[in-house]
DNA sequence: GACGACCTCCGACAATCGTAGTAGGATACC
DNA sequence: GGTATCCTACTACGATTGTCGGAGGTCGTC
């Protein structure tokens, strides 16, 4: 399995989103972001969450200045697809369709996404 | 949160899939699945996998005959709503679209599939 | 030059997960 | 009625996860 995103745990990507979303930053201003977004947590847990992704290479350090800045280094694509692939496998054998169906089915999607959706779908051939 | 089902860890959902392919049956039927399909591991694992899947309360268990016959009581479409919505909570807040999109665009469906969901999105209707 | 504010480093600890061994009861067969 | 087989119940154990405290450095300020 060269795919070791699966190893991305929940708290994790907690953090990893907060980087995605503040560009390169300091343990700190992940902190204070979290706390902004009702998530309680002491700085220590949001430093060891830092260090683990980065053992973990899904972020790097740039160790230049007292407080590291840290910076990811996988996408919130990669990381939805990963996802997606690791669902596809444990439920349908790998099959998207059954996963794409539910969503359209009982999912709500903005009037943009539907138009995408439909242009997207309408270049699909069936085949024979 | 009355959804509980994010509880469902890895080898569990392995077994709860065989009870799904089997249905209503005994660790010894769940185990030669599991081997025929390639995964080796031992009886008492499959044991305590199903144990733990009736304390979270995924499976039910009849015990009057000497060998527990065991019934899931979730359904994998269940599974699979309650998984998704887990996805587009940790990375989109909570949005279908993104992840929609993101399979059609990256997977293959089948032509049946394909139909389907032409049907499907035919159906919807971006408003204004 | 002591104080407070910050920062990193390291250790820790309970809960969960994946995996399995052992004890001991029932059954079935010769 | 001994022996092999099957089953449950219980215990265990290392790895991962979520959470944090404390020790000890640096830096600005009074």
């Amino acid at each position: 399995m060269a795919d070791r995103l699966q190893e991305l745990a929940g708290a994790e990507l907690e953090v990893l989103r907060a980087l995605w979303h503040l560009g390169p930053t300091t343990v700190r201003e992940v902190l204070n972001h979290l706390h902004e977004r009702g998530k309680k947590v002491a700085y220590t847990t949001v430093q060891t969450l830092m260090i683990r992704l980065e053992q973990k290479r899904f972020v790097v350090s740039d160790k230049s200045d007292v407080a590291h800045v840290f910076r990811a280094r996988v996408s919130r694509d990669r990381v939805t697809r990963s996802r997606l692939k690791t669902l596809m496998a444990q439920l349908y054998d790998g099959a998207a369709g059954p996963l794409v169906l539910q969503l359209v089915r009982n999912e709500r999607l903005t009037p943009e996404e539907i138009e995408q959706l439909q242009e997207l779908v309408g270049d699909l051939d069936p085949g024979e």
